[in-house]
DNA sequence: GCTATTTAATACGAGGTGCAAATTAAATTC
DNA sequence: GAATTTAATTTGCACCTCGTATTAAATAGC
């Protein structure tokens, strides 16, 4: 068990208010201590701390109060977008999305490299990514030595804390310790993490969960990832090992076990569809999922029923992560989505089914169609969200 | 998110000491701080405060170190038996099992109800909760004022924050706030938890999970429960809720969604034989599943058949959950491993063929066929749990 | 234009916490 | 019986948070 020591102490509420002033914006001191819990003492020496390191920053304009309010004007502290930059990534079989984010998580620059990257050999991989941070690092006019910190999310089973991917799709070797291979080559800090956890964090950041601190997200792209959100923190598993959707169990079938990625991964949808010709161009290049939507709507049937059975399966594995986290909101996001309304008609109805009647209601399911960019971005508030975490200085006694 | 004060840390750091007095039995102060990594400094004030407080006991003896070893000799520390007494239940649906436990969690007095109260109105189940309380408490020699606090265990949604049963298999009211109205009647703190919950923590404490500080726990009786430890405390998922397994589904039959609870629930599997004459009486009397290993050994066809379809269910359904939580082991419990080899042969069949190869190993299945009392101790554990947690006195001034 | 009022932010002192170093305590060894 | 060794406590210090008093900076009223 971790020791409490007043540095620990310290480390938590310096947290505490600077996730606060992120979050709420432009924010006085008063209204940060009403929110934490916090004395105003404790927050006027943790934000002189914040000041000091050039964390954050005050403006004189912004208080919006009502006008004409009496007494001496709230001072409103901000988040400093310059204070770090730090590099996320999604890298996925077919394309790999770089962002350089400032502190703030804002976008300075974004790169696509829309290269089919499955199972090359690790060298090869760890190249391309080298290339890719570089390259939008450069392009946000920056330098290497500028960056603070890189995450690259993946898919597959990642050990965030080692830096190892235990087992990815893109991976043809297992068990890589890819953060320790990437951090030399980039010689900057770089956290391997699961591109679901990635996203994840993303929506409790900036997108459709900033107002919970409870959660799951369920990711259908290549593969299917989950991401639950406990406490305003990601839930890494028991072992600390990402959780791998796809290799849930559905039932029993007439050929032995039915696994949710035989029916719902984006290959077990499009894989199908193989044969046909204008198809395979567009699935080896990773283009699959953007084709599909013109043919659902040219009445593809072999497609269509594809897409309904995968909705059906993850319609019942959703109703099923209901049941064990009662979260209550639920997130989906990826690729998948875009088969449309076949297949999310058949996933509500499926859902809508299997929920038991007890925890109806609980949950809200909530559809999310974010760009790769924004996945990235996701990757981006992992490193970030360590940086906040670090003790950076203490008060300390007078230098 | 919660303030960090300097009562906090004394809080975490205590309970750290004292757990680890608890865990290690007599141990003297240089190894407490050796294996909780605080100063020997800080350990004397915080084993000083436990001993003003008559929580912990000095034992001059037992210094077992190898013989002549040179300096002073150690003073070793334990728990207090005497420093406080808890009442901890398993109430299900055909009997009801109470306990009594010293400070340390030993079972003072037993006390089993075999009655059936199954749907029962709530005044007549809090009747005879009551009244077992009562009872046990004087066998044990004791007043209910000499009680700290009840921990009852039930099946079902339990929300151990509210003290509400959601849902429970043994009411047939739902969203009951048992644990106010438990309160009153006994005019002594009571908890509710899921049964469960309580015996994952009573593995935790005194069972076959000591050595671990995560797992996963599945219970077997007449609901299908899950206890999750992670970091050694209870996950009491996302909304705080109970999680019940039976409600999880198991794909798609011809009628609908198929539950686990409709394949591997009691009555799903003993429910099949009512008709049979021998039986319909034990299962009344809630026996069932001690009367079964007689009939599957005597080659009972349709129980059988019933068993090792129930366990196929059951062993698909651990490695989903190992699946999604990859704990290093898993506890199962509950009345349904009575069904014996035919259904533990097919559970393990199964959950061999459906654990995803990249996490084969991770995870070691192990069977525990505890008597109900140990159900009762786990809640127990629960109350002390909390007795361990609440802050009691602090070093504080001097009086 | 000046003073009174109001609200925000900081200074100061008290009380609590953990840690390192020095000290005391209690045994064994020679 | 003195030296040695190890355990536990005492002492002194740096740090943290908090309540109260103080200072800062605006508006309202005359």
């Amino acid at each position: 068990m971790k020791t409490a020591d007043p540095e620990l102490m310290r480390a938590m509420n310096r947290l505490s208010v600077l996730d606060t002033i992120r979050r709420r914006g432009p924010i006085s001191r008063v209204e940060i201590s009403e929110r934490t819990e916090l004395s105003t003492t404790t927050v006027s020496a943790i934000t002189g701390s914040l000041l000091d390191d050039g964390l954050i920053l005050t403006r004189h304009e912004g208080d919006i109060r009502n006008e004409a309010v009496r007494g001496r004007p709230r001072v409103m502290l901000e988040v400093n977008p310059d204070a770090a930059r730090v590099v996320g990534a999604k890298i996925a079989a077919s394309r790999m999305v770089f962002v350089v984010t400032n502190f703030r998580g804002d976008v300075l620059s974004t790169l696509t490299l829309p290269i089919r990257i499955d199972r090359q050999p690790i060298a090869v991989i760890a190249d391309l990514v080298e290339d890719g941070v570089r390259r939008c690092v450069v392009d946000a006019g920056l330098s290497l030595e500028d960056v603070d910190s890189v995450c690259l999310g993946l898919p597959g089973v990642i050990e965030h804390r080692t830096g190892h991917i235990r087992s990815s799709p893109i991976f043809r070797e297992i068990n890589i310790d890819f953060a320790a291979e990437m951090s030399t080559r980039l010689s900057t800090p770089t956290i391997v993490e699961s591109d679901a956890h990635a996203i994840t964090l993303g929506h409790h950041w900036f997108g459709k969960a900033r107002d919970l601190e409870d959660m799951v997200l369920i990711s259908l792209e290549q593969t299917l990832g989950l991401g639950v959100l406990h406490g305003n923190r990601l839930f890494r598993g028991a072992g600390g090992l990402s959780h791998n959707l796809g290799d849930l169990v559905l039932g029993m079938g007439p050929q032995g076990i039915v696994r949710l990625s035989s029916q719902a991964g984006e290959s077990a949808i499009l894989g199908e569809q193989q044969t046909d010709g204008r198809f395979a161009e567009a699935v080896r290049l990773g283009r699959g999922m953007t084709h599909v939507q013109a043919l659902i709507q040219a009445d593809d049937d072999r497609l269509i029923s594809a897409a309904v059975r995968a909705g059906e399966a993850v319609g019942l594995t959703i109703a099923n992560i209901v049941t064990l986290f009662a979260p209550p909101r639920v997130i989906l996001v990826g690729s998948s989505l875009a088969l449309g309304e076949p297949f999310l008609n058949s996933l509500r109805d499926a859902y809508a089914l299997a929920i038991p009647p007890s925890l109806k209601g609980v949950s809200e399911l909530v559809f999310d169609d974010s760009a790769d960019d924004f996945w990235a971005q996701g990757a981006a508030a992992v490193a970030l969200y360590e940086l906040y975490e670090s003790p950076w200085s203490t008060t300390g006694p007078a230098l």
